[in-house]
DNA sequence: GTGGTCTAGACCACA
DNA sequence: GTGGTCTAGACCACG
């Protein structure tokens, strides 16, 4: 695993371990069906608190990225994301707003804007042949 | 002033009366010099304390939006906002990637994604002169 | 507030406690908008841990039963609940399954099971004078 | 057998297999005296650990349903169920106690739940004779 | 060995 | 003073 915590930041662990795992989702490092570390095990390697990891991992279950399976452990929702629904697109552009907002105080552009996404976009394309 | 709190949010509410103020300053409801409410007066308006209007203000100021004069009271930055710098940027793809990464996960294309951010952008065109 | 807690039972304390909010919401002992005792008040009360009460109100939250506010602390929803929607029934259907099955192994006819229930709705019926 | 275990729910599988079968007695797809699978036999054919559908087993002879013999092996108790005594009915109520608060608090009319029971005994109704 | 629950006690952000 | 987060350590149910 690839997961690099920040134990510095101002931003919760758990929600860091959330979205390590959502971006390795996004890139295809984890695949549906994969098996995650165990929530003791996790802790340990990253050096946190095991209810940390408990809580990480039952908001992504909850959100419908994993599973807690009673045999296989903690596994990448086998079926893949539900599509994005309305409730998400209307979610996403609440969160975008005010990001929006403050680039367009810095006189970033429209086109700057999505060029950046498109490259942070880019970032997350598994390109079957780029590693190795 | 349109300012919009939603007390059973979890945003902090500090945060949504600088995002509020932020958005006013993007749609240039807010023009650079304007006056804006006192900390006790806003704080009444909307019924929320004195430091949540105070924290909410600092940080504005300390972000380069606002300036707080002794006497003159509380004013958009005349000169207007900095424009992006490298670090703001960096910052920028920070926040976007979390957002990104799980719009991945629910199939939302580049394209949409970016279409979404456009629309967002022109929300915030005063093309419309429709203040003064 | 009535909430009598069986620290021996094999259900969880937490889920206890989401059963006497939700009995006491459903005989309108507690009304939309009422507000409850917070995390350490009711834990201390009731004398478990405030990390169980914290689950409790989470888990309620969650499900649309109270809010956590900001200011006001945590309040029954003012709003009262969504209406039962398909995947309610659903699911209320796949809870009484086992017990109906359960039931007919033990002879329990369907009227006497239905007169049960009915007799478990008037419990919950606050005839608006049997309090003083 | 028509034993359908869900791996992923949050059901122990010990007590869904105890559901199969109880549901299997209750339409009277399991009669009395009738031959159930060895526990190595169906654990082999679902798949799970030996001592899950041991653990089944044994409490369903301690509820009553099945007698497990040395030799015999296991069957669905020849004398039939024991009737609902005031204990069984006790803890009935117990159990539809919270189940009917939460569909109060949704809304659900007595008459829609009575209702709904009824149909679900109907779902186990063997006037069918499609057995045998 | 896995996750589920609970406890005790701590620090911080928010209002 | 409120809830939010985190830690450390414990016991149990499950498989």
């Amino acid at each position: 695993m690839f997961i690099k915590i920040d134990l510095e930041a101002d931003i919760p662990i758990y929600e860091q371990l959330k979205q390590e795992i959502i971006a390795g989702i996004a890139k295809q490092a984890l695949l549906p069906g994969e098996k995650l570390p165990s929530v003791r095990g996790l802790a340990a390697d990253i050096g946190v608190n095991l209810h940390t990891v408990n809580k990480a991992y039952h908001q992504l279950r909850d959100e419908g990225y994993i599973l807690i399976h009673r045999q296989r452990g903690v596994v990448i929702h086998p079926d893949g994301m539900a599509q994005a629904d309305e409730a998400y697109m209307e979610k996403l552009k609440e969160s975008l707003h005010p990001i929006i907002a403050a680039s367009i105080c810095r006189d970033v552009s429209s086109e700057e804007f999505q060029q950046l996404c498109a490259s942070i976009y880019e970032t997350y394309n598994p390109r079957k042949d780029d590693e190795q």
